[in-house]
DNA sequence: TAGATTGTTAATCGATTAACAATC
DNA sequence: TAGATTGTTAATCGATTAACAATC
């Protein structure tokens, strides 16, 4: 729960949820809004947005007009790194994996899977959402031939820690993880942890508490 | 974000990670644990642990000896409402919701999926993970019945919302939301999201961070 | 007894909220 | 000008860390 060198982890979370609501505003033909109505429309409040703005947005916004939508748009792009595509690989080809290789939504935060590896052999060589699965034993070179630095890991949580090796050993520096683990990575890679588990926990606490 | 009752949502998060990893140690026949050790294991500082620890355990921890493994296992579980079982239902059995219906693990966790529902004639009436998938307009009815209070929303984001209505109006009180949405909800439910873009943009501005 | 580990209380750190002056 | 909305500074709140006495 480190912060991200002066940015709290918890303004960057909630930057998504203004940039695709900025973008509906956009599509309506909205030019300028103001703090105020993005925190109704998103059930936050308005000093929060302010602030979350302030920190992203490279010009002020003006007094009794808002924000300017399109460079609130590109400033969030830029700052989240959404604006330049970062190549990614990701292991383990069953069912979860192959949800997240065919959606397609992924290009509009800068992520791009190019490749799929897995070890089981009825699906090695198949495609899944356009991408192609491969052995794993390939994965360390199609990602340094590459430079990749994204890997996502799908695969059952025994096996985790091995993949992660693998990944880190041939110069990934991120790694999204689902599986239900806690991975250990060198100091100059980072893990960010997909954890259904930890969303059920909070899921269950807040409906005991509303159930009262 | 705000606070559960006295509990926070961060300790809440973490409780998950302690209950699997003091189910190992329970299987490698291990009695008692140290938060010492499950600090160096988990990747976390030892004074966090002990005071998580102390929030759920019914009985004190004993110095030179640490935790029971069996009784924390049981405290957290009860803390977390994992040791009884609450039935859900899932909208939009399509690619995502079709992985949850078919993943064994949320019984661990207290949930159960009794039913699903699309609005898809063609999946309505087939079987998703052993799961029957009905017509949305049956949701009321078989909600209300069984008095279920949990929803699972995998549709798309247009229809979010609507589906969100239909689940509170027939009594559901926590919504599992995995659409890309912002859902409004009455004072007497709950929505938690998984979103999968606020995990990306955490993991993009890890990235950046440890690329310089 | 000595050492490890606990529980408790205080200090720090980070994120959110409040208050208010500045300005379009 | 008056009102809305911004930027800035201070206060509060919550979570994590530090320090230390208690105890098995």
């Amino acid at each position: 729960m480190s912060s991200l060198k002066g940015f709290s982890i918890a303004c960057v979370q909630r930057l998504p949820n203004y940039l695709s609501y900025l973008k509906i505003k956009r599509y309506q033909g909205i030019e300028n809004i103001s703090t105020v109505t993005m925190a109704n429309d998103l059930n936050l409040t308005q000093i929060l947005v302010k602030k979350d703005l302030q920190q992203v947005s490279s010009i002020e916004g003006k007094p009794n007009v808002g924000f300017c939508v399109k460079r609130l748009i590109k400033d969030i792009e830029s700052f989240l790194g959404f604006d330049n595509t970062k190549d990614a690989v990701l292991v383990g080809a069953g069912k979860l994996g192959s949800v997240l290789l065919s959606y397609k939504g992924f290009e509009k935060y800068g992520l791009n899977i190019v490749a799929a590896f897995d070890n089981n052999p009825d699906i090695i060589g198949a495609e899944s959402g356009g991408i192609k699965v491969f052995d794993i034993a390939k994965l360390p070179n199609l990602v340094r031939r590459m430079s990749i630095h994204i890997g996502i890991i799908t695969v059952p949580k025994q096996s985790a820690q091995s993949i992660c090796d693998i990944m880190t050993d041939a110069g990934i520096r991120a790694i999204w993880n689902f599986a239900p683990i806690v991975l250990n990575v060198p100091d100059n890679a980072v893990v960010h942890n997909e954890d259904l588990a930890a969303s059920l926990a909070v899921l269950s606490k807040k409906l005991k508490e509303v159930l009262d």
